[in-house]
DNA sequence: TAGGACTGTTTCACTGTACGGAACTCAGCA
DNA sequence: TGCTGAGTTCCGTACAGTGAAACAGTCCTA
């Protein structure tokens, strides 16, 4: 997955992770009980309840009403990385005006490991999709991170992802890949043509630093009966791009 | 260390203890080396390797150029918390509009452990205050919920908590403490006066779900120059009212 | 009212494992 | 060619995490 993975399974602390699984399992699954972790997550009922213990001890563990939850301290940890760069913040405010604005959703994604994550959103409320990771070659603003990177890159990347396909429009062969990589270089930005959930569409162009570095990706989505008018498309991506440029201006002179 | 624990809680594991001490460290210093982990957490060096070897492994935290950073994985967890409640989802975006229609930094509170969470927030790039702990007695939103608890609660609360001084205003009687949200109880709404840090004021009010349970708090503070006007209080509080009423209205009819 | 069927909590002996120190590799540099 | 200071690996040992089982409550049902 990640480069130059070494294997260092063996030295590792498998406590941690029994904590981090109970913790990934309250993700999934809030207010649950200690016997109810414990079926979830085959450890033993002892275990479930020390650790518990220690996790609420430490406040990243709530207990509501014999029913366990995650607590909002782990936000004061995660919330650092959504700023890491002073862009991501900048992002964020632009992520909602292109909501507000076009009525879309829209999303900023930036990259790790070789997948795409979602910093910010603009949406309906019901589904949340920050943190959520999705494969870069099947989404129009992770298309677009990927033709920033250089060929070696571009090759690794494609060596280590399979190309699975979601859909039928799914983009499968790294030819296929490369080619669309050079058409978004060529207009600037990138087009999700349901290729990742039939009936979605999407449009996405490259957020740059002051500097030229690559932040990210801004991105608008939805359904295909609006985004396969190219004339929408076109108005959607002027407006990408306005917003891409006022990130860089904003970093640029406060 | 030494033997003999006054540790009362015995039933726990130290060792995820250690993996979360990592963590905070590396959220309040990005980029360290494993060098510079052991110095600050006391631990050893084969240790934090060890522990780190764990957590990228699992994906919580990313090495990049021989520094270690917190990874954005930690968000899929997190964000699972700002969004329990429709509502939180809801006050992301009116927190939005506030701050865009004002001017002014706005936020949404919840209590955790009886101490106020900032859940989402608008205001200056420069500062994110999501995640972060502030003690409900000096905040506008903060004694906005404390008028919620029934007498036995905020008893409880107020022997629990020591009202430490921040400023010359902050709130140290327990008397003016109930004063004050006697106050607030029947004007609707709180007032920061320059009570958590000088120069800074604010005002609050409380947001309700369609079952009339308590959701949050919401609110919007800035300079003292500007919130010390009565006028500008009134019109501020109107629309933080407006826009709580919103929050419950897109509850209850989608 | 007793008893069953659940919880969560605690105890305890065992043993697996997290631990620290030291040895090792490796890179940069004088 | 050493020297320094990184990260990595090794290893014996102490001890902390573990699971099973016993214990303590609570809520039902009969």
């Amino acid at each position: 997955m990640t480069t130059e993975r070494v294997d260092r399974t063996d030295a590792g602390v498998s406590t941690t992770k029994k904590s981090f699984r109970i913790l990934e399992t309250l993700k999934t699954e809030e207010g649950l009980t200690i016997t109810e972790i414990t079926e979830r997550t085959n450890l033993s009922k002892s275990t479930v309840y020390r650790h518990l213990a220690t996790l609420t001890d430490m406040g990243y563990v709530i207990e509501t009403d014999g029913g366990y939850y995650i607590g909002l301290k782990l936000l004061e940890i995660s919330e650092k990385t959504r700023n890491r760069e002073a862009g991501y913040t900048a992002a964020k405010r632009k992520v909602f005006e292109l909501g507000q604005e076009t009525d879309e959703r829209a999303v900023f994604l930036v990259e790790e490991g070789y997948e795409g994550v979602y910093l910010h959103r603009y949406g309906s409320l019901s589904d949340t999709m920050i943190g959520k990771r999705r494969p870069l070659y099947s989404l129009a603003s992770g298309k677009v991170i990927l033709t920033e990177w250089d060929d070696d890159e571009i090759d690794r990347y494609i060596e280590e992802t399979d190309l699975e396909r979601h859909t039928a429009n799914t983009i499968t062969d790294p030819d296929d890949l490369y080619e669309e990589l050079d058409q978004i270089r060529e207009q600037g930005y990138g087009i999700n043509n349901e290729e990742y959930m039939s009936g979605l569409c999407g449009a996405a162009v490259p957020v740059y630093t002051p500097g030229d570095d690559l932040l990210g990706a801004l991105g608008l989505f939805g359904p295909a009966s609006r985004f396969k008018e190219k004339s929408v498309q076109n108005e959607l991506v002027d407006r990408l791009r306005d917003k891409a440029g006022e990130i860089k201006v904003t970093l640029a002179y406060g």
